[in-house]
DNA sequence: ATTTTTTACTTTTGTTTTGCAAGCAAAAAT
DNA sequence: ATTTTTGCTTGCAAAACAAAAGTAAAAAAT
């Protein structure tokens, strides 16, 4: 193979870059947990080892699935934004969600459920889009207007 | 937390249980490569360690996701089989192969993606079902008549 | 303008997980 | 009865992960 993946399998190869202990979950934290700064994901319950985090927020940003933007009037506070090619795995998290809402609370009685969970798994697509327009309109406000012309 | 899990998240927690390097490879070849022993893992191209791959075995069957049977006739060689907890996960992978193709190609060209990818994404469900149909017929064989009766 | 605090990391030092190679006992095939 | 296959386990090296501390630059407070 020699060039870092496993495999020509799409889904191995999706889990040579996505496939460890922590990626989801800073994906996660970002689109649904309003983290978008180094602090921010240290600050949360899942607390994650700054070495690591520092690593692999490196390592998603060289694949392209986040990207560093400076906001205006602070030149030292980096803010995370998820690119396209981060958001579009959405329907990932969607059903790693339902999987555990299904399956895991066996083991794990205390999961924090949506109440709306019905609702999304009924309508994937849409609920899809619209966690993604959230998470753009929210993160607007980092965009300058330099970066919006040009492809995300 | 102290139950073993990060969390109360419920896409931590489903990574807390698959979210490592190997567990889904192996889910992912027992659904679509028709791997079912244990040597037919370690006969794979994507060559696990057969430590971990014992290791992943046990910790599967402990949250229910596969199960051990012995074939009729042999008593030595073990049918590994995808529970419906495992079953479950069909979409999980879905989700990471359409990933795949739109978003990895550039950094890995030669992916192996299926010819029918474009009717699956336009039609989920139904190809989901699919999948678990033909995994159950195949498999069927080694189910005995006693453990039909019982919920799988 | 100087000191303090915050931010975004890096470094160091373990520990745990993964990987490689070999070994092994029971079952199956010859 | 001997050889091969199967399903592992064991021992050790390497890589990933974790906890704690340290650091340098920027920002805020005084």
């Amino acid at each position: 193979m020699e060039n870092g993946f496993r495999s020509q399998c799409p889904i191995t190869s999706a889990l040579d870059i996505v496939g460890d202990k922590w990626s989801l979950v800073i994906i996660k934290q970002m689109l649904f947990e309003e983290k978008a700064t180094f602090t921010d994901f240290t600050e949360s319950r899942e607390a994650i080892a700054t070495n690591i985090l520092a690593s692999r927020l490196k390592m998603l940003e060289g694949f392209g699935i986040l990207r560093k933007v400076k906001p205006p009037r602070n030149r030292k506070t980096n803010i995370y934004l998820l690119t396209e090619k981060g958001l579009s795995l959405t329907p990932v998290l969607m059903e790693l969600t339902f999987w555990s809402k299904d399956q895991i609370q066996e083991f794990h009685p205390n999961l924090n459920l949506d109440k709306q969970l019905d609702h999304a798994r009924k309508n994937k697509a849409q609920v899809c889009r619209r966690i993604v327009e959230n998470y753009k309109e929210r993160m607007a406000q980092w965009i300058s207007v330099v970066d919006a012309k040009k492809p995300v």
